[in-house]
DNA sequence: TTAACTTCTGTAGCCACTACAGGATCAAGA
DNA sequence: TCTTGATCCTGTAGTGGCTACAGAAGTTAA
């Protein structure tokens, strides 16, 4: 059993992310030892470590909540994993369509950005758009 | 000179952003009509809708209140307008790069994904990285 | 006159943390 | 034993950039 800086360290969850996640209920409250600190055993520890994998996926909270409990189920509905896995990606494309239109119109608003201008074509852009 | 909700109209602010903008003070307090109703100038209305652009590319309120002094100062510092938009463009650079690291990485994941299986792959693997 | 619309202020909620304050407890060294 | 520093506790507030109310007041059109 470990402490909640020993948890933090071996799951890569921030101290005060593992309590936030036992107010908000995403994780069971943990075991207490006799001075009240909070004790995790290994398998605790696993479900921060799969929350923190979850959520460097970019997976919302809750959708890793979900991920969470589906792992933790009797049978692994895999059709629900992949279907939130799928609206997952598809986010993430849009997302990247997005922010490569807003590059190319970044790079041609700043196309004619020259030093020493006193009057600035990009903020003119701006305003006239 | 414009109601709020006219004002809103033209520049695509939201009314409760107007609101909130003045509030943050990223636009200066506008004149009040004999009934306490706000009445905004077409020089308020182009303010807006420069935010607007400005936060459209992605910039930070912050960032846009800026330009926006920029814009609206004696001499356009075009200098600093390039800096704020290249560090910008570079964050939108590396924000892709990022999303498609992600991209591949779900890939990889969902890619095992069989539907009916009893255990699934997608969560095994998250659970063992 | 009635109804629908708009505006006002103030407050709270969203997401997912993060950062305190102020106190208690613990472990290790002098 | 005393001290120092690390760790832990609870509770609260802040972040960004809105957005969504509630409840009241005023305006406009039929």
């Amino acid at each position: 059993m470990f402490a909640i800086g020993e948890a933090s360290r071996q799951s890569g969850v921030g101290i005060d992310t593992i309590r936030y996640y036992e107010r908000e209920g995403i994780v069971p409250k943990p075991e207490r030892a006799s001075n009240n600190r909070r004790m995790y055993s290994a398998h605790d520890v696993g479900r921060l470590r799969f929350l923190r994998k979850c959520r460097d996926m970019g997976f919302s909270l809750a959708d890793a909540k979900v991920l969470l409990n589906l792992s933790e189920g009797d049978s692994e509905d895999c059709q629900s994993v992949k279907e939130l896995a799928e609206l997952h990606i598809s986010n993430v494309r849009m997302k990247i369509i997005e922010l490569k239109r807003l590059e190319a119109a970044l790079n041609e608003l700043t196309a004619n950005c020259n030093i020493g201008n006193v009057s600035c074509p990009m903020l003119a852009q701006i305003r006239t758009y």
